[in-house]
DNA sequence: CTTTAAGCGAGACGGTACGTCGCGTCTTCTA
DNA sequence: TAGAAGACGCGACGTACCGTCTCGCTTAAAG
């Protein structure tokens, strides 16, 4: 069938960009950063080092993509937020979950790395806000906005800017490991917010 | 003499050392940072690579000392902040001159370097709080504080969260490159921070 | 029908394999011979990479092929020696043509290849022997034995051995780029060999 | 000592030349000539690869020094050809000599190698003339002359000439393997060479 | 005249080696 | 005798070809 041909077109494609996908995070879990290599990725993946260089500029990109496509496997499920009626009760949740995974050493390392790769490139952080950044704000935007339709949240309140209070602190406090990432501070985090923004 | 001897050896150490810093701080000004390269350093300020590496046991480390020096030889003019006794205006004033210093290139660049190696290196990441971020904390916590004592800041607000939700927001968006950094926006993160931590 | 088949198919064939010799005699005349692979012969015949790899197992045998053909189709022009009666004449006629030939660019960098080519590969050396060596020797046999006939030639001489006094030094002097290959130097082959050789 | 000084200062170079010039050696010697490759060199010498490209420019480069300089090392013992007052007995010890040396496999290879790589560059083979041919040719024409001198070779004999009728018929059915090397075509070679050049 | 399978061009694939760059160490020579 | 200069062993870079493997497209035959 016409069905088959697409498919048998891109199975050895497919392939072959799935294992370098899963060998990519492995290692970027795995390994320092400075060790995480193309030939390394190449070799892991049993692929040929071309074969990577053929759909990725470097290795910046490669990295990218892999974790891009894992995010956006994933992806899907995560997005929506809790909307329990209680904004306050709900951000903590969210909050003191996030700040679990960022202590988490197995998203500690891919987290850094990507954080690495798109402060030295504009166009990976471009690519970074529009495929994995926007969609994630989008969801907690809604979430915001339900909040504001019931009196929970300021209705003038640049959502943007309640995300960034909400959210950069703990991100900087994690890249910059200048304190403990807590339930006690995700709360405060919430609590903050709701004062700057709150009704 | 001895006498004689520790100056003039000093001298010629001392000399070798300003020629790497003004070296990396001008590769690391010009070059995208993949760039900088010890040999490049090295070659730059007419040194030998072991003069170098019998000084800082990597390229992270002369990055980071070079920029640290910097900091530290112009550091001690801005450690004080504005007190007028309107801290609103105050932090504004501090927050607006702030984005201005992100948005120049010639300081971009090197604070990428800088965060890319203190993110990826845990020592590096402590020294960079206990020698440059602290001092600097404490200079803002005392304007701070001075503001509690006459009630423009909650008496209880620890000072540093008031610290991170006022400034993380900043750094956040200069990092990702996700916004852009007006004087409206550093105006709008004060105001969200005295909402959240006012009197 | 299958009379029609075969011709049909091996025109299809045909086209294909004189686009490659002409492609691999091209590339052998104009670059240098590290330059002559199989991707650039493909790509000048516009054919693809597996259409060589099915008729041949290597680069070596392609270029042999091609330089091969070539031989043959030229080849049994020249394969009668002339017959004047006088074997010194027409010796140095021969040998003095030989020598001009070699020191054509348009034919020294071909005969170089092959030469690289079976110098390396006896599979190769022994085809070459088979289908371009003997011929020729044969021919130039011919020669020696009509001159044994008249006379001008020892009854007794080992033809081989004969041809080879008479050929080897001019090709080592060829190949190793050892002397000036003029008519002076081929006459001078010429009676030597009949010294050694004569009546 | 000053005399220290010049060893001192090539003794790591010294060591990593002749590192290379024996894993060269030995590669060429067992693998086929395609397998010998300036990785595996490097990998055999334990030296970087870097430290090669530095001296040489090429790997035919690297393969005629080595084979050059261990001729080299050898050469200055047998330059000098017997001389027993009869030249026919004194070259048929030597064309046997030598047609047994290139059956040896142990010779073969490399003195292929090196064939290979003089008939493709021109440069090498005019270091391979002056280094290695005309040292060897020296002394061999010095045994001819003193041959002239007792009347066993015609006096006005082109000596180049001689060599070449000599050796040229069993350099070439070496190189094409187009008959065998034994002792009784060295003597066939020396009573042709005799008759074309005696007195 | 359609259908079909064989052969083709095109070129991606897993690999190997290339020649270069930079690492961090080691050695030499100079001031 | 410290330091500039830079060679060294090493390992990764990004590229060129190798020989193999799909992939559609063409095309001439058999249905």
């Amino acid at each position: 069938m016409s069905n088959e041909k697409g498919p048998d077109h891109s199975r050895r494609k497919e392939r072959s960009r799935q294992a370098i996908f899963a060998a990519t995070r492995a290692l970027v879990a795995e390994e320092a950063y400075k060790n995480v290599t193309v030939e390394a990725i190449a070799a892991r993946a049993g692929v040929g080092k071309q074969t990577i260089y053929r759909r990725w500029p470097s290795k910046s990109a490669v990295v990218f993509a892999a974790l891009l496509a894992l995010s956006e496997d994933a992806g899907g499920l995560s997005v929506a937020l809790p909307d329990t009626g209680d904004l306050r009760a709900d951000l903590k949740l969210v909050m003191r979950a996030t700040a679990k995974e960022f202590a988490d050493p197995s998203f500690d390392r891919p987290i850094r790395a990507l954080n690495t790769e798109i402060a030295n490139d504009a166009a990976l952080a471009a690519e970074y806000r529009e495929k994995l950044a926007q969609p994630l704000e989008e969801a907690k935007k809604a979430r915001l906005r339900s909040a504001q339709e019931v009196g929970q949240l300021s209705a003038d309140a640049d959502l943007d800017l309640v995300l960034e209070v909400l959210y950069a602190p703990l991100f900087q406090r994690w890249l910059h490991r200048s304190g403990p990432l807590t339930d006690a501070y995700a709360d405060s985090l919430v609590d903050a917010t709701l004062r700057a923004f709150g009704p």
